[in-house]
DNA sequence: ACCTGAACACCGTTCAAGT
DNA sequence: ACCTGAACACCGTTCAAGT
């Protein structure tokens, strides 16, 4: 096919290619080689839209973000708590959502737009529970942490489950099998994660809330 | 060089090797090529240590919690609150100071021996604190998931500032530049990015302790 | 068992050139 | 501005072969 311009491709429609690779093909199959091909162009054509493979992965971030529902985090009429746990239920589901998403988040600052409305977000919503703004800021950097760690530990779980069959130990690098009692008790009564996910959370919570305003309980 | 048996190389010089290679060069550069290189082998001979990257990867994450003093958090003399509170810095200053170590984590699932172990030494400290064996083990989840997160965030930012200079944002992907007033607020009176993992941290534990045992303050 | 050399099927990115 | 084609300097991994 001749070179010169084409009907237009947005930045959109590239982003929206890479998540469909990325659910089916997993994070390592995210190249701008095989986004190209997918929408047809050449690799080079790539960098018209994006200066970088990691431009592209930082979009793809914004877009994960972009769906969170602050407006409804920023109604005053609701507990700033329930608003909170409902938040970061929500985006820990969009990044379980996408198998690698959170190899996504970790592979660059969440410093785009969407992310730094989600900050602005939990600072007002810590300041409104009358928190001093240093603390505010902290409580939501504590929340940002949690909710990120958490959707990592299980992006790794997955991403083993998947690759390897989910019985699967090392061969034999290391001998001692039973040497851990309480995980492996506390596995077999437990298998809620999601359940793991909300209770921890509700314990930062009384934490961060603890005797700093009356909604607080 | 003709092929046959070497002076043996240990998997331990492989993964020192390739520490030296992600200190100085960034997590991108380690690869099965390059360790071999540095090492004097070629890519292939690797594989009779390794039987992929990934599985190198894994050692690379054992090997930084490795030096992890669990021994110390196990001393049922100190407060289970101080013990648990200098693993999890002693933790995240391991991950620190790797620049690429967040993503080792994040690359694979952490269940390798010193991983779980891990594990354990923080479900029974929180089992000695009274706390019933499913509630220690969502502890256990909740401390990793916070320590996890707040290393990734520290790596993408750090990651962000190395590449690409302190002072450069995006060329003008996005407009409004000052519509974050108490994230940029917050950020002018803080900069004890240390200080605010503790203080969350702290917070944490004051929601998981909370009512369980006396030592909860 | 430990290693080499060649090969396969990929990468991100740059550069000169076309329309 | 948007695109192609060729090229550079890389990847992980496999396979056959040597000692």
């Amino acid at each position: 096919m001749k070179p010169g311009p084409r009907r237009s491709i947005s930045q959109t429609d590239i982003v929206e290619t890479a998540f469909e690779i990325l659910e089916q093909k997993g994070f390592a199959a995210v190249s701008i080689r095989g986004v190209a091909a997918a929408l047809g162009l050449t690799p080079t054509a790539m960098y018209t839209y994006f200066p970088s493979k990691n431009a592209l992965l930082r979009a793809m971030v914004e877009q994960v973000l972009a769906g969170l529902d602050l407006e409804g985090a920023a109604d005053a009429d609701v507990d700033w708590r329930d608003r909170v746990l409902a938040l970061a239920v929500d985006l820990r589901s969009r990044l379980a959502a996408h198998a690698g998403a959170m190899l996504l988040v970790t592979s660059g600052p969440l410093d785009g737009p969407h992310a730094r409305r989600l900050t602005e977000t939990l600072i007002a919503g810590f300041t409104s529970e009358r928190m001093p703004l240093a603390d505010a800021a902290r409580a939501a950097d504590a929340v940002r942490a949690y909710v990120l760690g958490a959707a990592a530990l299980d992006a790794a779980v997955r991403a083993a489950e998947a690759s390897e069959g989910p019985a699967t130990a090392g061969p034999a690098l290391w001998t001692e099998a039973t040497a851990h009692p309480l995980t492996d008790a506390a596995a077999e009564l437990d298998g809620d994660a999601d359940g793991g996910f909300a209770w921890g959370l509700d314990r930062l919570l009384d934490g961060l809330l603890a005797g700093v305003g009356a909604s607080a309980t």
